[in-house]
DNA sequence: ATGGCCGGTGGAACCGGA
């Protein structure tokens, strides 16, 4: 079972470029993030057309995330659960998750857009930063959980992370970027350390890799990307990974999204 | 050395992104 996860910075812009890959790779399974469209105005039957079941978890202008399946999705929960009476709920739509129906096994995928979080300058309030911390809280108490079922699951999507100097052309510039903060990677190997594989590191440990590379400065054309865009796996799901790889050559290509599509292979 | 983009909204600039 091929699972991708794809940020494609507005449907409506990158249809064109989401239908010819989906053509090309074929994903059985892909996690959309940024949407950018609400879930009436999502262009569901140009996808459909292409064999794929649809859910959406959408919102005016920004944000949004998606699941595109060719087999059954099923028990669709949308945003993450508050960590406490006073936790603002998840209002953003940044989570989508279900359960997709393989012949022999079911897979829980979650596809997530974890906010950005600049600018995250102290001494200033910084209160993009604070939301994104406070997203990776709910995102840790929801991994917690999914660990504790012991299912075949994983958690992909637009993590907004560099995790380590190997995930950046030039680390020393985002040393200051709520990307890159010290908080931000304590915050994300305290996610990882539960028990989770990052499945792009389990098949390479090659530097240049990266799945971001910024519109501005001729950032692909000199290499000059981040690898952001992760699959986390649970200890059950890491049993089946079989591959994982990211198509960089979509950003080449016309009228490309600034994230290029990031896929697993499972023995299912 | 510096600045250079893009999508969405709404119908001009501005916000948000990373």
């Amino acid at each position: 079972m091929k699972i991708a996860s794809f940020n494609i910075n507005g449907i409506k812009a990158r249809l064109p470029a989401l239908l010819d890959w989906l053509r090309e790779a074929g994903p059985d399974v892909a996690l959309l993030q940024e949407i950018k469209s609400v879930d009436e105005g999502f262009p569901r039957m140009e996808i459909e057309e292409l064999g794929y079941n649809i859910e959406t978890h959408g919102q005016k202008g920004f944000n949004g995330v998606a699941i595109l399946s060719k087999l059954a999705i099923e028990d669709v929960v949308r945003g993450l659960p508050p960590l406490d009476e006073n936790d603002d709920s998840d209002e953003q739509a940044r989570w989508i998750e279900g359960t997709v129906v393989g012949d022999n096994a079911a897979v829980r995928v979650c596809g997530l857009y974890l906010p950005n979080g600049n600018p995250a300058q102290p001494p200033e309030s910084r209160p993009k930063y604070d939301y994104k911390l406070a997203w990776m809280a709910r995102l840790e108490a929801r991994a917690r959980d999914l660990l504790a079922s012991e299912e075949i699951a994983l958690m992909a999507g637009d993590y907004n992370v560099i995790a380590e100097p190997l995930d950046a052309e030039n680390p020393e510039r985002w040393v200051t970027d709520a990307l890159y903060l010290p908080e931000t990677r304590a915050a994300w190997r305290r996610l990882v350390n539960l028990g989770f594989t990052d499945a792009i590191r389990e098949t390479t440990q090659a530097g240049g890799v990266y799945s971001f590379w910024d519109y501005q400065r001729g950032a692909w054309e000199r290499n000059d990307g981040i690898r952001i865009d992760h699959f986390l796996l649970t200890p059950q799901a890491a049993d089946r990974l079989t591959a994982a790889g990211i198509d960089s050559t979509l950003r080449g290509r016309e009228r490309p999204s600034d994230h290029v599509p990031v896929w697993i292979d499972l023995d299912i």
